[in-house]
DNA sequence: GATGTTTACTTAACACTGTTAACCCATGTC
DNA sequence: GACATGGGTTAACAGTGTTAAGTAAACATC
């Protein structure tokens, strides 16, 4: 296996144990059996470094969103399984969702946009059921990708509330999640059918 | 004025302008006129000093929402109020209002509870006006408690997803702000009355 | 008024961090 | 054999959070 992927998967490895905090350049070196050095021969920088974790990440959470997929169901059905496979691949893998919204675009050097490039796969895919919500009548919406963003936007707010434990204690978790999800999809299609 | 005020004050200020990355405490205590050493008579460690900033923060959030309730107004039309007043502090303050999402309170030690009190009280106030919407019979909710994080939660993704320039670029954010808002508002409102 | 005590701060240092420049050495090429 | 090159190293710089020890001025007590 190459040095660079190599230390990708370990950096994971230190990610998903302890932590963001935790994570610095000789001790993913050391765990990889080499020197910190030897990482910028693969990449320019730490940043460039999380970049390619968050894309392994993004690659990830997409390939479960697609697979989460099932053409066969409505375009409701469709918008609550994806929404549902978003939440629970998040409460898996928490570092790994975690680490796809902490890096932020706007910090990152030259090629942001295209290695951001699946999520908006994502958001296509999205925009793609709305449409066809649209087309079978059961959704009436303005704009099928304004609307992908804010589910999206909520659902990630939902979940971010979760992870970083600012869920009163008096509430449990799935629940909650159960409710928000409810309203994030039914209130979407609702709002836009007027009864 | 007291250095403990005047090192919360510099760190504001270091905060705006050059970003979370850029604070460190020697440049804190530097531009305070003062060694580094001298911040930690007043503060454990920078996580404390963190929380303090979080918590003048969390205040400030508090006090503006406070500020936009409007008690002659129906349930409905204050919960729109407030989710405006939510997102338009948060637009106006970006870094203030990322400082309260950035530390997490499970990694605080000790009093990270009580600190977090104020945000409680936000809590609670939506609460209750959705209690009142259920007795006024323009709502009907079964946890006021549940609805009221998920208001809350759903707020916190989409302002994060504008402040963190995740949203494509062909989107313009006011509009989509005020899509959001509207769906999480209405969405809402009409899934637990059904018509 | 000399003595001790407290308060508010500094100096020096430790163990880290990301990052760069220079070097080393085995391999393949002419 | 000379030479370049790929894949790593060592040493170092500047900066980080943090702690232990020291200092100097203000205050309290006899």
């Amino acid at each position: 296996m190459s040095l660079r992927q190599e230390i990708i998967i370990v950096s994971k490895e230190l990610l998903l144990k302890g932590g963001f905090a935790q994570l610095s350049m000789r001790k993913i070196a050391k765990k990889a059996g080499v020197t910190a050095t030897s990482i910028y021969l693969y990449f320019k920088n730490k940043d460039e470094l999380l970049l390619a974790l968050v894309e392994e990440s993004i690659e990830k959470l997409t390939a479960v969103l697609k697979d989460a997929l099932d053409p066969s169901a409505g375009p409701v059905e469709q918008l609550e399984k994806l929404a549902a496979a978003y939440v629970q691949y998040a409460l898996d893998n928490p570092q790994e969702y975690e680490i796809i919204y902490m890096v932020r675009p706007e910090e990152m050097p030259k090629y942001p946009r295209e290695k951001f490039q699946h999520v908006r796969e994502i958001y296509e895919l999205i925009a793609s059921i709305i449409q066809s919500g649209n087309e079978q009548h059961v959704l009436d919406v303005d704009d099928p990708m304004i609307s992908a963003y804010t589910i999206w936007a909520q659902l990630h707010g939902v979940v971010s509330v979760v992870l970083s434990r600012r869920l009163d204690t008096r509430i449990p978790k799935q629940p909650f999640l159960k409710h928000a999800i409810d309203q994030i999809i039914h209130g979407f299609i609702i709002q836009r059918t007027p009864a």
